[in-house]
DNA sequence: CGTTTAATTGAAAGCAGTCAAACTATGTGG
DNA sequence: CCACATAGTTTGACTGCTTTCAATTAAACG
């Protein structure tokens, strides 16, 4: 069964706002080019004008900002389904870079046909404008996460987010995933080294908050890894079933 | 002579957006009641849905959010001018904590009156919608400045993002302000102690970075300070002016 | 297989935190 | 205007979390 490729944004878009069937259909007729991204490579560069605006379809992607001496911090994390850059359709530079996480398939869509879609279809519009300020959200609690807990928290509280959000994109599976990413891109989400990173994972795997093998993370004790992180899924703003 | 409370706030918006003359005179005539706020009152709680959007008329204002362990981190800082929570318009419940920075008055206004003007103006949809967006960029400026610099540059990008901020607001005092947070508060919003901010200023102190007299600044090399800082206004989204 | 990339580990150094005390400013009531 | 209380700043000594540097092991890739 092939399914079309902006289905899960419609999904994604109508967990927090209510949409029509034709708000529906004129989000999957958008026009659109598919493109592959190979792991790394730069969706868009801080400087730039942000032409388009891609829907992530397949993998993982991330935003990253880098400071004057070379240090990364990565500020977003996207999966699929995750609109990329929606903002963008409000500024005329990025401010930020965006990168594949993994090798990564996109939908990439003209700015200029989600604008006169928003036009047209006001609740698409607000619907894209609740998006554009959860992720502002997640911004804020990031910025807790790394300005005021220490590094067990801090991951903890990573990983907490990203089994949420998998589980709200119905990409779930119950107690265990795939992190898709490498402990210097752990790091550099956190604001802590590589090595840091690793002792945290052995520090947490120690204490029995999960269990590794790979990359692939499992959590015997979700509830534990939650108190360790202080983590409330509020921020999310996913209603009930966020809890 | 009086000004109209909320002539500030088209002046803010129209720093980034495109305004006609009949824009402008619906937002200054949006429905609103003053009210004064005492130093430290909170105008929204975590959890609560917002029920207002206000406008900062004079004084100060910060987002915050607690960690289950008491911890607070500061999200964002807002000068006289700015609008608090236009991104509560599309979410049901806050996620984080407005409060007052020192003695402050607001011009309230209900959130019905801005969705309305928001529908009959879309310029002014677009500006609101700008705006919310360039505060994302300032957090995700800040979450790389708290994830990946050290405390003195951390501390100088906030004096020069500061600086930068009340300028664009037209409150600038050519290389000085009277800065209106107290040591704590700095440290809350850097992700460090108040205890370490008052080491760090000294050490800028003594480096000649700053001249400090009471809670009022002087910079008498700011470009030095941009260095120390990594400084780029980009993030803030002036234009070529906040170069 | 050999090469590259990533994970792991150890030892030492450093930045920032903690705790506690002293000092200064600000504000209030008598 | 003084005395006192409170809030904020400053400083010292010590601790500790995290980084740095370097080397080793393991995994991924062509």
């Amino acid at each position: 069964m092939s399914v079309h490729p902006l289905s899960m944004l419609v999904r994604k878009l109508e967990m927090r706002s209510v949409l029509s069937d034709a708000d529906r259909s004129a989000i999957l007729d958008l026009p659109m080019t598919k493109r592959s991204m190979s792991r790394s490579a730069y969706m868009l560069r801080e400087g730039e004008p942000p032409a388009t605006c891609s829907v992530l379809i397949e993998g993982y992607a991330f935003r990253q900002k880098l400071t004057s001496d070379g240090a990364r911090q990565i500020v977003s994390l996207h999966l699929p389904g995750d609109a990329l850059d929606l903002q963008g359709l409000f500024l005329d530079l990025a401010d930020h870079n965006i990168q594949a996480l993994t090798q990564a398939e996109l939908a990439v869509i003209p700015r200029t046909a989600i604008r006169e879609l928003m036009v047209k279809h006001p609740a698409v519009s607000v619907a894209i404008h609740t998006d554009i300020t959860v992720e502002a959200s997640i911004c804020r609690e990031w910025l807790t996460n790394v300005g005021r807990r220490q590094a067990q928290a801090r991951l903890a509280h990573l990983l907490c987010e990203f089994a949420v959000r998998l589980d709200a994109q119905g990409l779930g599976t119950d107690g265990s995933y795939e992190l898709p990413m490498i402990q210097e891109q752990i790091g550099d989400a956190l604001g802590l080294t590589s090595v840091h990173i690793n002792r945290t994972l052995k520090a947490m795997e120690l204490g029995s908050l999960i269990c590794r093998t790979g990359r692939s993370i499992t959590f015997p004790n979700i509830d534990a890894l939650r108190a360790v992180a202080g983590f409330s899924p509020l921020y999310l703003h996913l209603g009930v079933q966020g809890t």
